[in-house]
DNA sequence: CAGCACTCGGGTAATTAGGGGT
DNA sequence: AATGTCCTAATTACCCGAGTGC
C-alpha cells in the first residue's frame, strides 16, 4: 500500500517510442528536452522512457491495473 | 507474454493518407476534424492515423483484430 | 578487444497546423 | 457543405561526426 512507487517500469528506448507514435527518434528526444516526457538517462548519457507515460500519451489508455 | 500493447502502432501521416486518396493533406485534416477519421496527435501536435482505419475506408476491407 | 546498431549533439530542409478566402 | 490554395508559425525529418550499449 505505502509502497507507491514504480515498482517494474519497464523502459523503452527513443526507437521504440519513436514507433509507436511513427515519428523520428530525435522527435522524441526533442519531446523529452522540452520536458513533454519523462527522460531516465543511462550512466553514458542515452535516454529511456517509461512505457506507462507512452501508453498514456498515445490514446490516453493506462496501463491495465488492478483499482486501488 | 504478456504483451498487452495496444496495437496501434501503423500510424499514417497526413502526407501518406492525403497521397492514398488523391486529397491535399489538408482535406485529411479536415476529415479529422469532422470526426470521420480517427486521428492521433503527436506531443506537438501534428496528426497521426491509423492505417486500419485508413484501409477499411479505401478498400473496405477491415484488418483482421484478434479478439482479445 | 573489436564491431555493429543505436543515440547523442547541432544545424538545415520539408511537413503540418491554423485561419482566411475562392 | 466540401476541396484547394495562400499565408505565417510551429513541429518534424534528415544531414553530419562522435560516443554509448551490448
Amino acid at each position: 500500500m505505502t509502497t507507491r512507487t514504480a515498482d517494474s517500469e519497464p523502459l523503452l528506448t527513443p526507437a521504440e517510442v519513436a514507433g509507436m507514435f511513427r515519428v523520428d527518434p530525435k522527435t522524441v528526444t526533442r519531446w523529452a528536452k522540452a520536458g513533454k516526457l519523462t527522460s531516465i538517462r543511462t550512466l553514458g548519457g542515452h535516454r529511456r522512457y517509461r512505457a506507462d507515460e507512452v501508453r498514456v500519451l498515445l490514446e490516453g489508455i493506462p496501463t491495465q491495473r488492478a483499482a486501488d
